[in-house]
DNA sequence: ACATATTACGCAACCGATTGCGTAATAATA
DNA sequence: TATTATTACGCAATCGGTTGCGTAATATGT
């Protein structure tokens, strides 16, 4: 119906020049108070609706933060951006939301798209193929802040955002240990990416300070897709010294491992105690409970969006630029316990 | 480093003029081949980038989808994202999400701040609370496409995606009459939702056909949290003639009541059958599995975006303004079962 | 060879807000 | 009262593409 209403308008009917009207609806201290107040409740009984589209060309900025994640539809993901949102709507962010889908092409075709769209500044969280970061370049050259988050890389000047997985890893693992555990599998994601090259040091840390061997086969690499257990399986059966505790690198495929094992006669924890990873929803549902490390995403997503926006409003104390490494917590619940009381 | 490069300093470069340098690149016929392909090399070699910015003021139009969703983080709502941020990344459309954390004030804020941003479409799954819908007016008062998807209403010329809740409810209600349940309590969500509302109407539908009687204490109205759930267990000891079957409006609700009802010495499906909604990844890990109604997130994010981007791009056959119906699929396990077998 | 059609591009207005600089009007100071 | 400082606003350039209209140059048709 009506036309779209510009500040050249209201400047004709307030008889002002567009520039006061600018000022007067930014708050601008050289505007007095009575005209501002004309001004602003004009603009608001006329329905006058700010064209960002002229403001972001003429300020060169959006008011928009792009992030990158593998899948938006994980627990841990959905829990992190969930908490990116809220502090980013608070402080009247726009979130523009990609998903790399662990390929590190789309990775690099989002980045072009997101700092062509000219968001303020970006987060990621890497996909596992992601090898090389040149398309993150373009943003430090700019001067667009970018913070890494869950899934990292140790670029200058990048904030990161994650748990102590090193130490996490090795947590789970000495519980394990504790628990009388002499033979533990690892069943990890792509070792490339930070969070399971930490967790596995961790988890070699905790063997060597036992004085338990490490040897090849108490590493199995994956995908963590729990469609895939059968190659977990076949593994743990042609062990040479059968595993007597798994330490897996999400809850997920920790699940379906307890099922299969479970299927097949085998007594958790008794023959085998099991640890995972993330605090999973599921990981209270299964049966026995699973042990697990709790992975706060909602908090880690809190503090990241809090962390880009103290950069954007310009608080850049030094500490903001460097990593923030958030507690996690092992869970211990009954699929590893030596003895099986609650 | 360099500074930003703009139309303008290519077409000095190559003595032409910035509208050829602007058609070229967009690949407007009017410009010969030869000359596109000079300007269209040098421009990538010089390293040029659009200033979307501009292009969108120029344009009124920003390439860009706003949603808004309740909460980020459920299973059911991440995927269905997921696949709204698959099929809008591969149109090369940006999603600016958000959340309105069940809140209609939220909303209402959420959606003044997209048509501010200028979203060229909004794609709404309403909050619980949410009763009055002024806040989308200016959206059809502009032509802006709006689309609503799960929890919705009929505004005229919306389309809707969604699945049949009413046949869905129909179904998981008559499955627990057919294992021989007389008496049957429907722990519901928020009336005031279509989504809840109709399940609510199936579930009668069903009790009507099988000639059960309906009483106020058949249903029970909740939030679906299912921190909550000691108010639906006091409903449950409270009935005046004990419950032979639950019919979950989701699926959290659910196993939380299952294993509350496990810890009293209740039996199921033995003592009560339930069923659930939503087929949650839980709903086959809690024992006994349970019995629910598959709503496929994904495939409905999926279905939507691929609506939204053909009204965007003016395919608009009268089909695509209407409702589209998901086809659910009852999904029987252990939970529900007469006889416990597999 | 002459009229007409087509091709290939330039001109300049436009999208709508922001902002540095300048200045008239009013207030404060000497 | 004359002078300086403040206050309150206007002017006009700027941000960087997009696009309707006009036209010179070349091609096509008779």
């Amino acid at each position: 119906m009506d036309k779209k209403i510009t500040i050249y308008d209201l400047a004709k009917v307030l008889n002002v020049s567009p520039a006061t009207i600018s000022r007067a609806l930014n708050d601008h201290p050289s505007i007095s108070f009575s005209t501002k107040k004309r001004i602003v409740s004009y603009a608001q009984s006329s329905g006058y609706r700010i064209n960002k589209f002229a403001a972001n060309l003429s300020k060169q900025k959006s008011n928009t933060i792009g992030v990158i994640v593998p899948k938006l539809n994980s627990p841990f993901m959905s829990a992190a951006l969930s908490g990116i949102e809220k502090i980013a709507n608070e402080h009247n962010y726009n979130l523009i939301i990609s998903q790399s889908l662990e390929s590190e092409q789309k990775e690099k075709l989002n980045a072009k798209t997101l700092y062509d769209s000219g968001v303020d500044a970006l987060m990621v969280s890497l996909a596992h193929e992601t090898a090389n970061y040149e398309h993150f370049d373009i943003f430090r050259e700019q001067k667009i802040p970018l913070l890494f988050f869950d899934r990292v890389d140790y670029l200058p000047n990048c904030p990161t955002i994650l748990i102590d997985n090193k130490q996490a890893g090795f947590d789970a693992t000495e519980h394990l240990i504790l628990q009388g555990c002499k033979n533990i599998l690892h069943v990890s994601g792509y070792l490339k990416r930070n969070v399971y090259s930490d967790r596995f040091n961790g988890f070699k840390d905790a063997l060597h300070k036992h004085k338990i061997e490490f040897n090849p086969y108490n590493l199995f690499e994956t995908d963590l897709d729990p469609q895939k257990i059968d190659f977990v399986m076949d593994h743990i059966k042609n062990a040479k010294e059968s595993f007597d505790g798994i330490f897996f690198a999400n809850d997920a495929m920790a699940v379906a491992c307890i099922q299969t094992l479970l299927k097949e006669g085998v007594r958790i924890p008794e023959d085998i105690k099991i640890i995972g990873f993330n605090n999973n929803p599921v990981s209270e549902i299964i049966q026995p409970n699973l042990s697990t490390v709790n992975y706060p995403g909602y908090e880690l997503g809190v503090l990241a969006g809090q962390s880009i926006i103290s950069h954007l409003k310009g608080n850049i104390n030094i500490q903001s630029a460097e990593s923030i490494l958030l507690k996690h917590k092992l869970i211990v619940r009954t699929s590893s316990l030596k003895n099986n009381v609650k």
